[in-house]
This record gives structure tokens, C-alpha cells and sequence, in this order.
RNA sequence: GCCGGGGUAGGGUAGUGGUUAUCCUCAGGGAUUGUGGUUCCCUGGACUCGGGUUCAAAUCUCGGCCCCGGCCCCA
């Protein structure tokens, strides 16, 4: 036996529909504030992936040479991919554009809870509209969406500024060595990493700065920095319309990717994979090639989504199942076709089993049986029966198709 | 890449070196050739893989693979 690869799973009729359910309100969500879908390739040149993030980034991808030579990967994630086709192919479209996806992403990590191998990644962008306008718009469609798949999270947002502004004459490593201690909150390190530069007396700003919980206690601490009219009128956005978050400008989010406002979002019910949601504003489009436009999006973690939901209901479809002999076959087949028509799931049997077997499967499989025999088949009539009560009448084809529909009764 | 816990039919399980590996569920068939569900009968299906110890391994041991939780990473 064959065993499908470490970190990738397979999933059954009720999950995926189930899945598939979660899907279509995401996606109408995002079609509602106007964010349209679209498809980018599975593989990208590896290029696109290491420009964005680094050489580094090779041993956590799929990577393959095609037969041409080339270097390629599965995509990773959703972001590079969309900015790169923006660059490639939108420059004429009108801004902003709205854009959204759901893309199978693949990434050669240890699997563990909410975190596998291929995984999908439900994302938007909105490039060009560089506003505070435009950042609160992305947390508020994040928010709906989210909400609207029923996921309860804790939403976490802040801005890169205020910590950038007191960190502003520390030398580059440095500075990235400090914001890393930040993001993991890792206080000693913090802590010996400044005094190992004689700056010390930058500890207590810091600090201070991540107990803040309103831009004018940031502003307090960091003083007055050039982005402070656009926090605060994003925030006074997000407040007018009742969002619920925490204010954090201690969100570093990876390094030098994002540029001004970040988000995250934390959900119940997963492990230490809990984060379900990230974004911010960032600057990728002249990195491949395009003019400097500023953008801002965020990506889902659609599995962790289903993860926090937990197990997929069972589906209550009603599903009719044709049962007939060899004589009435092609009879079976034209009744199960009206059903079908309306809409109705319906199975015909296929194998070569008596009535009595027939029988036995429906009351397994469907909610009602139709029986389509020699009888039936003479006066165009079916025999329609409701298998949870065991009620049963012969009536035309149309009458039954009806009856279903209106569940019976 | 690192640490820990696991792996017995499709799912859930019993089995601390010794007959043909237990039970439930499931699936297929029959009792019942135009009426299922209950019941009864029959059938199918498993020791993760490989090496080692032993007269004998599901059981002890080592390694691989996979799963689960955590670390690292998380674009």
C-alpha cells in the first residue's frame, strides 16, 4: 500500500463539503466589499520566492528543476505570486484593485497541529491604495470574512512606526536583531542585546511601547512620528464601526517585508499553530520589476479555520435512490433523470441486486426510495417512499419529483 | 533540524515471549425473486516496515516510515 505523503491529507465527502461550504462564504464575503477572485500558477520561479524573502527560504519549499533546467517551486504562500502577476499584467487596470484567492500552498516544514505540508491559504490584496482608508478596509474585510465562517479569534493589530522611530540610529542587524527578541518576546534577550551596545536606556521606550494600547500612549512614548495622522485615523475607522481588536505596536511580523500597518489574529481550538490570520501594508511590486506602489492584504489559514470549527456536520442533503429491476431499467434510467433535473441528488442502482437488496442500500444511503418498476414503468407512475417513516404512495413521476422537494409531507 | 508520546482489519479496541490474534463497528452475501431499518446466519478484512535476541516475537531490542503534541521556523 502507498501512503500519501507526510503532511499532506486526504479528505472524505463530508468534510469537503463541508470545506467547500466555508469556502463559498469566504468568497462572498470578499465579492461583497468588491475583491475578485483570481488564479495564479501552483509552481513560480524560485526566484520570485527568494527575492521576496531571502536565499534562506529555499530549504523550507518544494523546490524542482523541469526538464528545461529551470529552478522552480511550489508556491509557499499567496502574496509574491499576485504582486508578480499585478507587475506582469494589470498595469492598466484602474485602482484600486481588489483582488482575492484561494490557493493550495506547499511548504516542507514538520508537520503538527494546523500546520501540514499542503495546506490552503485564503488571501486578499489591495494594491494601490495606499490610505489609512485602505488599511482599515483590508482588517475590516478580514474581519468579516472570518466572522462570516464563523471562526471566534482575537484580532491583534499594529503599526511599524513607533517602534522603527526609537529604534531609528540602531545599525541595521542590530535592529533586526532587536525586533526579533520583541516578536518572540524574549525580554532577556532583549535586554542584553541592547546593553551589549551601550543602549540600554532604549529598554524601558520599548517596553512601554508594548503595553500600549492607544495611539496616544504610543505617541507618548515614541513621540511624534510622520505616520501619526494615519494611525490615527485608522483607528478611528475601526472604532467607528465597532470592531473589536487589541491595539499592539509590538507585532513585528517577519522583518523588513512589511512597511507600515500589521495584523494578526489569533483563533481557539488550535495549538501552538494558533495564529489564523496575518497581514499588513508592504511594498513588493518594484521588488519584481513594477513601479513602487504601495499594497496591503492579508492570508488566511484556511485549514486552521476548519481546525478551529471543528469536526464537518453530516451532510442532510435529500438523496433519492432509484430502485428498479432489469425490465424497467431504462425506465430507472429516464426517472432518475427527472429528479435530477430538479436538482435532487439521486442514485440509480447499478448492481445486480434483488429488490429486497435495493431496498436495504436505500435505507443506508438515501432519505427516500423511488421505485421504478415493470409496474411504474407500464403506468408511468413511481412508487415513492419515505424511508425514516416508511410511508409510501404510487403517484406520476412530476407528483413524486414535487413531493420530495417539499420534504415529503 | 531537535525533544517527547504513539502505530493491532476501513473506524474503535483486547492481547506483558507459546494453538487458527479478541470484541464492537463496518463492508459483502443470505434467511426475504416487488419493500429496507430489528433479528439470526455466513463471508471479508489487521499485528507500520526492516534488522537483531530467542526453540518461539504483535509482545523484548535497534533503526526507518508515518501519526500526535511541543521546540525551531512561520514569508
Amino acid at each position: 500500500m502507498i501512503q500519501k505523503p507526510r503532511g499532506t491529507r486526504d479528505f472524505l465527502p463530508d468534510e469537503m463539503e463541508y470545506r467547500r461550504t466555508k469556502e463559498a462564504v469566504m468568497r462572498q464575503a470578499a465579492k461583497n466589499w468588491g475583491y475578485r477572485e483570481i488564479c495564479t500558477p501552483t509552481f513560480e520561479h524560485q526566484e520570485l520566492y527568494t527575492l521576496r524573502s531571502g536565499p534562506g527560504i529555499v530549504k523550507e519549499m518544494y523546490t524542482f528543476q523541469d526538464k528545461g533546467g529551470r529552478e522552480l517551486a511550489l508556491r509557499p504562500e499567496g502574496t509574491a505570486a499576485v504582486l508578480r502577476m499585478f507587475v506582469n499584467e494589470a498595469k492598466v487596470l484602474s485602482r484600486p484593485i481588489r483582488w482575492c484567492y484561494l490557493s493550495d500552498c506547499y511548504r516542507y516544514e514538520r508537520p503538527q497541529k494546523g500546520r501540514y505540508r499542503q495546506f490552503w491559504q485564503f488571501g486578499a490584496e489591495l494594491i494601490g491604495a495606499d490610505t489609512p482608508e485602505g488599511d482599515a478596509e483590508v482588517i475590516l474585510l478580514a474581519d468579516d470574512i472570518l466572522r462570516s465562517a464563523g471562526v471566534t479569534y482575537d484580532l491583534h493589530i499594529g503599526h511599524l512606526a513607533p517602534m522603527r522611530h526609537i529604534l531609528r540610529d540602531l545599525a541595521e542587524d542590530l535592529r533586526r536583531e532587536v525586533m526579533a527578541h520583541l516578536d518572540k518576546k524574549n525580554y532577556e534577550g532583549l535586554a542584553a542585546a541592547l546593553a551589549a551596545c551601550g543602549r540600554a536606556d532604549l529598554e524601558e521606550p520599548l517596553t512601554a511601547l508594548l503595553a500600549a494600547r492607544t495611539p496616544a500612549e504610543a505617541f507618548s512614548i515614541c513621540g511624534d512620528v510622520p505616520e501619526r495622522e494615519r494611525i490615527e485615523r485608522m483607528v478611528q475607522i475601526l472604532d467607528s464601526q465597532g470592531l473589536a481588536y487589541t491595539l499592539n505596536f509590538g507585532i513585528v511580523r517577519g522583518l523588513d517585508y512589511y512597511t507600515g500597518m500589521v495584523f494578526e489574529g489569533f483563533a481557539e481550538n488550535l495549538g501552538a499553530e494558533n495564529q489564523i490570520i496575518g497581514g499588513g501594508a508592504y511594498r513588493l511590486a518594484k521588488l519584481f520589476g513594477g513601479e513602487d506602489v504601495g499594497s496591503c492584504g492579508f492570508g488566511i489559514g484556511f485549514d486552521r479555520v476548519m481546525v478551529s470549527l471543528g469536526d464537518a456536520p453530516p451532510a442532510e442533503d435529500a438523496v433519492v435512490a432509484v430502485v428498479h429491476t432489469p425490465e424497467s431499467r431504462d425506465y430507472a434510467f429516464s426517472v432518475a433523470r427527472a429528479f435530477r433535473d430538479a436538482g435532487i441528488r439521486t442514485e440509480l442502482n447499478l448492481l445486480d441486486r434483488g429488490f429486497g437488496g435495493q431496498m436495504k442500500h436505500a435505507g443506508k444511503t438515501a432519505a427516500y426510495a423511488v421505485v421504478a418498476g415493470v409496474r411504474e414503468a407500464e403506468s408511468g407512475t413511481v412508487t415513492l417512499k419515505e424511508l425514516s417513516t416508511g410511508a409510501q404512495k404510487e403517484c406520476p413521476v412530476d407528483e413524486a419529483v414535487d413531493g420530495v422537494i417539499s420534504g415529503w409531507r
